[in-house]
RNA sequence: CGGGGUGUAGCUCAGCUUGGUAGAGCGCGUGCUUUGGGAGCACGAAGUCGCAGGUUCGAAUCCUGUCACCCCGACCA
């Protein structure tokens, strides 16, 4: 390819919206560019690093025994109705009416209808397993797209789907995929972590999340310095962490008039207290008979964990689902924005959860369960007293989202230590959410009707590139790896001329013909103009071809990596190409 | 959806407070010089000042509305 024939507007400045910077420099290398907010045009050099992520991916799918479809866009509302994810989605679901008045979808994913493909073609154990994916096109209505291709309402994504006759034939398709994750990512080079997530329905290790750490991600992980532990914030466990009621009260309760301070930090802030020495009390509406209601207690810094707080109010108290909702019923029971752990004193249906690092003894302060008040010196002995021995109205248990510093689940001395990440991959054992609800059924060996066991596996292809060039650049731009880069060669004549334009075109073709592709900077520049360009878009390999070398018949290479180039005779220049992008990925 | 911000040339921005000929740098075109890390000089082209109303003799500038984009929050692959 020469580069005055493809598209490539490079640009010197930073765009003023692009916050990130793998956004910053795809922008600058004339990779993407924003049509509307979450959309992008993918230019000739962006869309030959997305198109080689994609075809990574499709080559490890196939390898691992999955079969391509292509599952249509726009599908009925319907079918969403059907699972109820028309609500589950809510308001991220595109979806429009058509001309004949029919509410169709503009599908982010297509759980319902590879479902409802697999339930009219699959009616026996001995059609399993079967995994089919797909990569195509997603659409989301994202609330705030943002960060260039990080949250965008349009993405290229596969996304699989597996099917089952038993819990073994999924674990199996499971272990495959979570292999072919590792490989894709691996020949992508891009750096991946792989956390525990939500577990979902199966529950157990039902869900993976491949991230790339970096500070641009918007999901926070936490690992083992033991490196044997790895969760997303949403899932992570804390190790043991001891608790202790007792301790006497630091002082008599001292009342405080805390108006129109919206946050825990600004009510600590103006009655001089630190945050981790006050207590922030939730209340929870539970669906439960008779518990109605789970009042969550954790320190002022700490953040409550719905998934916990759900889990432990089943354990403890049977309670069924949880939702923090702010009613006029809850309103008219509770000071909201200032309630303490006294508020479940003398009120019926009502248990109190508080985290081991909120029940301690010492200095607390709190809410004063009156509108605009909080109180200091609160001790749990003297204000809770009977209630905390009262097993049916309280107990302690991990209620909140773990955090760097916190003991390792692994209880093996190990800290956990937190990091963000940008989720690249994700895999999760469904079992049988969709094809009960869209009559999935298969007859098994016995002759007997079941729903088939599913898993679903996602890959956001665009974030593979956002996560390499995050985790891939300098100061002087991208630093591609071989395998994704638009090119993997770039040809600079310092003149496109005589000689040098002879041996460029030949060291082209010579490469094009061992299938290394190269991009031949044939415009009629200064020199440091085109170092630079090459250098802001990340080609992973330069040869130089100017007077000085030619004359002895020798070009110049260097690694994107490199400061210092090597002189290669003409004719050794296409095996130590090869031998240089071999060297590492 | 709440809070904040920005819309002026392809890009980055100034001008707006205090209404009166629309500007700079980069980029683009032409010419000359230059040619191994984003060249120099000269000349030139390029903008419905987001859009719609209003106020005014006169609006990029003041007022009202509206749209778009960005950031924080909430939400989330």
């Amino acid at each position: 390819m020469k580069w005055s024939q493809s598209l490539i507007p490079t640009q010197k400045e930073i765009p003023t919206d692009a916050q990130i910077i793998s956004h910053q420099l795809m922008l600058r290398a004339g990779l993407i560019r924003q049509v509307t907010a979450g959309a992008y045009d993918f230019l000739p050099l962006g869309l030959r690093a997305l198109n080689k992520a994609a075809q990574i991916v499709r080559q490890e799918m196939d390898r691992a025994g999955c079969a391509e479809v292509q599952l249509p866009i726009l599908q009925p509302l319907e079918l969403w109705q059907k699972t109820g994810r028309d609500v589950a989605y809510g308001e991220n679901l595109f979806k429009f009416k058509d001309r004949h008045g029919r509410l169709t979808t503009i599908a982010p994913t297509a759980e319902e209808v590879v479902t409802e493909l697999v339930a009219g073609t699959i009616s026996s154990y001995k059609q399993l397993p079967l995994i089919l994916y797909q990569i195509g096109t997603k659409f989301r209505d994202e609330y705030r797209p943002r960060f260039g291709l990080l949250r965008v309402r349009e993405f290229l994504m596969k996304d699989a789907y597996s099917f089952h006759s038993n819990l073994a034939q999924l674990d199996e398709a499971y272990e495959s995929l979570y292999a072919a994750y590792e490989r894709i990512f691996q020949r992508c080079g891009v750096p991946y972590v792989v956390v525990e997530a939500e577990a979902g329905p199966i529950g157990g290790s039902a869900s993976h999340e491949f991230m790339t750490p970096c500070d641009a991600g918007e999901d926070v992980l936490l690992f083992s310095d033991k490196n044997n532990y790895a969760a997303n914030v949403e899932k992570a466990e804390t190790g043991h962490r001891s608790h202790d009621l007792g301790g006497a009260p630091t002082g008599e309760l001292e009342k405080a008039h805390t108006p129109d301070l919206p946050s825990i930090d600004e009510v600590g802030k103006f009655m001089k207290v630190k945050s981790k020495n006050m207590l922030k009390t939730l209340v929870f509406q539970a669906q439960g008979n008779p518990t109605r209601w789970v009042m969550g207690v954790v320190r002022g810094d700490h953040d409550i964990n719905e998934a916990k707080i759900k889990k432990a109010a089943r354990e403890k108290f049977g309670v069924e689902s949880l939702a923090l909702v702010d009613t006029p019923e809850v309103r008219s029971l509770w000071p909201i924005g200032f309630v303490s752990p006294r508020g479940a004193i003398g009120r019926n249906h009502t248990v109190i959860l508080v985290d081991p690092d909120a029940a301690q003894g010492g200095f607390w302060a709190t809410g004063a369960d009156e509108i605009d008040y909080h109180i200091k010196h609160f001790n749990w002995q003297r204000e809770l007293g009977a209630v905390l021995n009262d097993a049916e109205k309280f107990a302690v248990a991990d209620i909140r989202n773990a955090q760097s510093g916190d003991p390792s689940p692994k209880n093996d001395g190990g800290v956990l230590q937190s990091s963000r990440g940008i989720e690249i991959g994700h895999v999760f054992k469904l079992g049988t959410k969709y094809t009960v609800p869209l009559g999935a059924m298969f007859t098994d060996e016995t002759g007997r009707e079941q729903p088939i066991i599913m898993g679903t596996y996602g890959i956001g292809v665009g974030r593979i590139l956002l996560a390499a060039v995050e985790t891939g650049h300098d100061d002087k731009g991208i630093i591609w790896p071989s395998a994704i880069a638009p090119y993997q060669v770039v040809i600079t004549p310092i003149k496109y001329e005589g000689q040098a334009r002879e041996v460029a075109d030949q060291l082209h073709d010579q490469l094009n013909a061992v299938e290394i592709d190269c991009i031949l900077d044939d415009r009629d520049a200064r020199p440091g103009f085109k170092f630079a360009d090459a250098d802001l878009i990340g080609f992973p390999v330069r040869i130089t071809l100017g007077e000085r070398g030619l004359k002895e018949g020798q070009v110049e290479i260097k690694k994107r990596t490199q400061a210092e180039a090597q002189l290669v005779p003409v004719a050794q220049v296409v095996q130590f190409v090869q031998d240089l992008l071999l060297q590492h990925g």
